[in-house]
DNA sequence: GTACTTACTTCTAAAATCAAAGCAGCATCT
DNA sequence: AGATGCTGCTTTGATTTTAGAAGTAAGTAC
């Protein structure tokens, strides 16, 4: 069947805006690399410990992916030794008070643990 | 170098309230599912087209995690004919805003389509 | 009766993720 | 000079998640 004109642009339901961020952040991981960058710049390893639980593999995937949103930047300090570290850009650090906002729901409305 | 007790345990990185969050809202549909629920109550089907995309089943699974996590209700209206409809519960109430904000961030700082 | 709706569940196949190992470059310990 | 360990990845299966289609039960519209 042929999706008619109401389907496709329908109400107030379906906010592009955000279906575009959680584009971005419904993919696991993404929110907490953002909320861990908040707090400044990083290296591979560094996130890998300080969210716990990705793998390599899939960090990788998401530091490159967020490279490509705009995000964050990838900078390598040719040491030596070399060096690389990931901080926010200026679309990342303004995402930065929503995501203290949802800490502080979580800490209101979701259990502990 | 060796790691000292500060770099184990750690600094803002690893906010355990935002990896709380992001156990929610850091898996596909669920904050396009509140962001949605946000502008009123609707039934699954309703949901299932303002979102676009998701799969039935997937979907069904969605709503049960957040009537678990409790911040969304379930209601039955006995009919005839039988309906179902979703809806925010006070604790689901007290995230709009914060998407609201991830919205406009989305507006200003993630490239349209 | 036929067609279409809602609200799901079940099935299978495809995609995403994990966990482990490997690799290259550098530092540190003995 | 090794041996060991760090960083920043990539590659390799195995496991988990998701999608997409189909099926079910109950009701409405014609």
């Amino acid at each position: 069947m042929a999706p008619t004109r109401h389907d496709l642009e329908s109400c107030a339901r379906g906010d592009a805006a955000l279906t575009r961020a959680f584009t971005l952040l419904g993919k696991r991981w993404n929110g907490l690399l953002l909320g861990s960058l908040g707090s400044g710049p990083a290296g591979f390893r560094e996130l890998s410990r300080a969210i716990g639980g990705v793998s390599d593999s899939v960090l990788s995937d998401r530091l490159a992916e967020l490279c490509k949103a705009g995000l964050i930047t990838r900078r390598v300090d040719e040491g030596p030794p070399v060096t690389v570290s990931y901080e926010l850009t200026e679309g990342g650090r303004a995402l930065i008070p929503a995501l203290h906002q949802i800490s502080r729901w979580a800490e209101e409305h979701l259990p502990a643990t």
